[in-house]
RNA sequence: CGCGGGGUGGAGCAGUUUGGCAGCUCGUCGGGCUCAUAACCCGGAGGUCGGGGGUUCAAGUCCCUCCCCCGCAA
């Protein structure tokens, strides 16, 4: 089979060498353009077009493949289209062009999780399960019909980067499985149960502030979920510390208030139910450390409420 | 040249403004105390202050330069 990709983040591109490791033949990869990134603004490309590129394999960048990648795409000549975290909206022309039509690899258990951050939500909300779903892609975002479904648990300190890296992997495998059992004709379309969906919206940077009245299990969620990206932050003094990693303890108090602080105990607050204890943080300027390492320079004095 | 923060014993920091004895918390090693302890007391080891060059009687501190780390914005 001829499979065109599209993908754009570091998630894809296990999915991408699978494919390139397997019998058929990768003839082109569609990924975001470049853009500006990191210190001093340089042009970055995604990491599905570097490996793209290390395998020699023609790279497509439209600005919006439903407007001016369309020609590219029927030059190919698909026989199956292969999707994953590509980060565009692919048109009803686009879908109609490969011949066995566009299999997405989305990282959560659809219906549950559709949206741009399906792993950050299952963290976020507290979940103890996340997973990998392959489906059929229609017009509407992640509705289209589920093929192959693996799920893994979420570890109590798993940050989302940390669970990304391991979907990615088992997202990949699931594919190959997927794609084995089109060629071999014994796919089942399971249409999903519109009643069980939820759709996640983008995450920007006020998620990041901790509401310490929530239970430590969104506490804990929302520090471990939004790691890398935004992160959860909490203001000590006058500086913003982003807390990195967390895990829910014993202890009580006012939400949001010290119980714990010193290089030994390490650090711990109360939430509205319970309590967390930050493992990992990072101040300003700063490396992320552990939260023990932070407090031997700095002093959060107990008692005090964030 | 997008904006900004930082590099000081093993870890985390202060000291740099105004040049003048290498400091704090923790760890570590030895000793003591205790039924006992991540407790407490006493003592010790451990640092080319990111690299190089310069100014000075004297540089962690001032000047020039290079390297590395981090945040923001995108």
């Amino acid at each position: 089979m001829r499979i065109v990709f599209m993908g754009t983040p570091e998630f894809a591109v296990p999915s991408l060498e699978a494919l390139i490791s397997g019998e058929d033949e990768v003839v082109g990869v569609f990924t975001q353009p470049d853009r500006p990134k990191g210190r001093g603004n340089k042009m970055t490309p995604s990491p599905v077009k570097a490996c793209a590129a290390a395998h020699g394999i023609p790279v497509f960048q439209p600005e919006r493949i439903r407007r001016d990648g369309v020609e590219d795409l029927k030059t190919l000549a698909p026989d199956l289209c292969v999707t994953a975290a590509f980060g565009q909206i692919l048109s009803q022309e686009v879908l109609d062009i490969p011949t066995y039509g566009n299999i997405n690899v989305h990282a959560s258990l659809l219906p549950r999780h559709r949206g741009s951050a399906p792993i950050a939500y299952a963290i976020l909300q507290g979940e103890e399960k996340a997973g990998v779903t392959t489906m059929m892609m229609d017009k509407g975002i992640d509705t289209g019909d589920m093929l192959l479904k693996a799920e893994t648990e979420i570890g109590e300190t798993e940050t989302c980067g940390e669970l990304t890296e391991r979907l990615s992997r088992l997202g990949a495998e699931l594919l190959m499985e997927t794609i084995r059992q089109l060629k071999a004709g014994t796919l089942q379309r399971i249409p999903q149960n519109e009643a069980e969906m939820t759709y996640d919206p983008m995450m920007n940077k006020e998620m990041g502030q901790v509401d310490f009245d929530r239970p430590a299990r969104l506490v804990k969620g929302q520090i471990n979920g939004l790691n890398p990206w935004p992160c959860a932050s909490v203001m000590v003094g006058d500086e913003r510390i982003k807390l990195m990693r967390a895990a829910r303890t014993e202890g009580a108090g006012r939400p949001g208030e010290v119980l714990v602080s010193d290089p030994k105990g390490g650090l711990v607050i109360a939430c509205g139910e319970g309590a967390v204890k930050v493992l990992e943080l990072q101040a300003p300027g700063g490396k992320k450390m552990r939260a023990e390492d932070y407090l031997r320079g700095h002093e959060i004095k107990a008692g005090t409420v964030l």
